[in-house]
RNA sequence: GCGCCCUUAGCUCAGUUGGAUAGAGCAUUCGCCUUCUAAGCGAACGGUCACAGGUUCGAAUCCUGUAGGGCGCGCCA
């Protein structure tokens, strides 16, 4: 359990007791109570802020009402005394026996360890990918894949239903362009010269093999045919196959989805018309005419009737069109009743991971749900913005049409899915990253992934040393969470203990930020913290982990080498990394 | 013109949802290998949190405005 979480129930536990005494006056709030790790360690390891919170409605002066509660926090179990501090806070100090109790836990616990009840089964869907099926994946959409997959795992450990979901854009116009892009290949195929591929087709020779494969089924069928004739037969050959070749991009990168949604499945089930339907019956559905946006008139600006729904009603800038003129459903129609469906089968919570060229696309989606669902169900966008591929420093230039752009795949298998996984989430989400090719694979600590695993591996290098050192001696994880832990009282290794025990709070506030890349830099604490203890031994033979001469004090460290092991591993483990034990 | 995101140390970035004296890494300077991996560690230097107001016990964080950067802006997805 996070230990914080924890002392907020005591402490709210013990406002209530004083006011239960009368000492306190009934009906204050407690929930502004905050019970946190104090920036700076000279206050100690737990501060609140109940008496600042409470002080006014109480009607008393802060710094009395601290002491007040302050005397009583001190006596509670595991509490060595508590000060009050400032303009009222209070300070916690926690008795070494309180951490050895947490590092207990870890090791009770295993890999486990962080796993919170926070999300209570609550059903989340996250959408992610969802690259139009036209091609290979590019490192962008790999960013927006990392993100999903890490996010929808880090709510899954803290306690949510997770469904892990990918869009399939098989629906319009640019599935059509595939298709002829096909037929252009399959024309190839059959010994056509083909030239130059035409402005506004698919270039890349991923198609090439698809083409070849129409040649052998069809033979020259469709050479000369009109293009109705093998349309759609192209078309769903060619999502196909682009399909299947996201999908081992995605097996590549480690990148799990349990649902695959299909656009057109769903148009041609009529979803869109059931969603539109339900739209027109909340009375939020007319034909009108937009205003031009101002200040930049497009150049074929008209006035022109629309079917439009009012997301202005909802938080959006204007209303948005749901036809087409030729009377077919826009994209955002579609997407209204893709997240309704998301919604009817079982989602409260939807998150959309989008690249951030679809900012402008955020206001009328949330809107769009808030107006189907009555708000039932919220949606949260993230945006993902721009990596930027860089190799020494320098921009890796790239070109479609110059057969230079750098695939996803070809990243991949260049530094490992684990480094793209890991680098992905060195920045937030919403600031652009730079990627570069050579620093990423560098064995030193500028690299994060470097030095997060070198601490594993460090760590499983000393238990590999344990065994001869502590001969007999059972270091499996639930054997030494019963070990005697009092040799552990130097600075360091009970800051390294804290470091771990901050883990279950971690992943709460991550996931409850759905903010994926905090898990990335709290493993780079948790192994400086590490790689600090390690290098104090160096120094303080005393504080070696292997001791000779002591064996209850070589067990109790063992205890803590493999607790750092496994919450590190219990992190990789988040990220999709494969955590190494020997470099 | 409008909307969204961004602006924190020389550089690249965190900042625990409003907490106390704002933190890392790189770079610079100085230290630490007879030892469980020096693939590492310690110390020093470095700041008007873009700017100006406001909200309150308290603001890098919330609100308003200004400047600069990115993205988007009626039948593309």
């Amino acid at each position: 359990m996070n230990l914080f979480a924890e002392f907020k129930n005591r402490i709210a536990a013990t406002v209530a007791a004083l006011q239960a005494e009368g000492t306190l006056p009934a009906g204050l709030d407690t929930a502004k109570i905050t019970a946190e790790p104090p920036r700076d360690a000279n206050h100690g390891e737990v501060s609140t802020n109940a008496a600042m919170v409470l002080a006014k409605p109480a009607g008393m002066k802060p710094r009395d009402l601290a002491q007040m509660l302050a005397d009583r926090l001190a006596v509670l179990p595991g509490v060595d005394s508590a000060e009050v501090a400032g303009p009222g806070f209070i300070n916690l100090r926690l008795a070494a026996s309180f951490w050895h109790d947490r590092l207990r836990d870890v090791l009770a616990a295993g890999t486990g360890y962080g796993a919170s009840t926070m999300g209570a089964g609550r059903n989340v869907n996250v959408e992610y990918v969802s690259a139009n099926p036209t091609g290979p994946m590019h490192v962008g959409h790999g960013r927006g894949a990392v993100v999903g997959d890490v996010l929808a795992s880090l709510l899954a450990k803290a306690g949510y239903a997770v469904t892990r979901e990918y869009y399939i854009n098989d629906a319009g116009a640019q599935v059509d362009v595939l298709a002829r892009s096909l037929h252009l290949r399959y024309r190839e195929a059959l010994g056509e010269s083909i030239g130059e591929i035409p402005e506004g087709l698919y270039p890349g020779d991923y198609l090439v093999p698809v083409g070849q494969a129409m040649a052998a089924d069809f033979g020259d069928r469709f050479r000369d045919a009109p293009e109705a004739e093998w349309l759609e037969i192209f078309r769903l050959r060619a999502v196909d196959a682009m399909l299947a070749l996201i999908k081992d991009d995605l097996a590549a990168l480690g990148v799990r989805h349990d649902v695959f949604s299909s656009e057109l499945a769903l148009v041609e089930a009529g979803g869109v018309q059931a969603a539109f339907d339900e739209l027109v019956g909340k009375g939020l559905i007319y034909e009108g005419v937009l205003e031009p946006p101002k200040g930049m008139l497009p150049e074929d600006w008209e006035p022109r009737p629309q079917t439009l729904f009012r997301s202005s009603d909802f938080g959006d800038d204007v209303d948005r069109p749901l036809k087409k003129s030729d009377g077919s459903w826009t994209y955002f129609a579609s997407d209204i009743a893709y997240h309704f469906d998301k919604h009817r089968r079982g989602a409260q919570t939807m998150i959309d991971i989008l690249g951030a060229d679809h900012g402008g696309y955020v206001k009328r989606m949330v809107a769009a749900v808030k107006a189907m669902t009555g708000g039932a169900a919220e949606l949260d966008i993230k945006l993902c913005q721009m990596v930027n591929l860089m190799r020494d420093g320098q921009p890796v230039k790239m070109s479609k049409r110059a057969g230079t752009f750098v695939t996803l795949r070809e990243v991949i298998d260049d530094v490992g899915k684990d480094v793209v996984r890991f680098i992905m989430l060195t920045r937030k989400n919403d600031a652009h990253l730079d990627f570069d090719l050579a620093k990423v694979t560098e064995q030193s600590k500028d690299n994060p992934v470097f030095y997060v695993q070198y601490a594993h591996a460090r760590a499983h290098s000393v238990l590999r040393h344990a065994v001869e050192a502590l001969p007999g001696a059972d270091l499996a994880p639930a054997a030494l969470a019963k070990a005697d832990l009092a040799a552990l009282t130097d600075e360091a290794e009970i800051a390294l203990i804290k470091q771990l025990a901050a883990w279950p709070r971690v992943v709460e506030g991550a996931a409850e930020a759905h903010e994926p890349h905090r898990i990335a830099y709290y493993l780079g604490e948790v192994a400086a913290a590490f790689h600090s203890l390690w290098n104090k031994g160096r120094e303080t033979t005393e504080l070696r982990f292997l001791q000779p001469e002591r064996q209850d004090a070589s067990l109790a460290r063992v205890a803590l080498v493999r607790g750092m092991a496994l919450v590190v591993a219990s992190g990789l483990m988040v990220l999709g990394v494969t955590p190494v034990e020997e470099m």
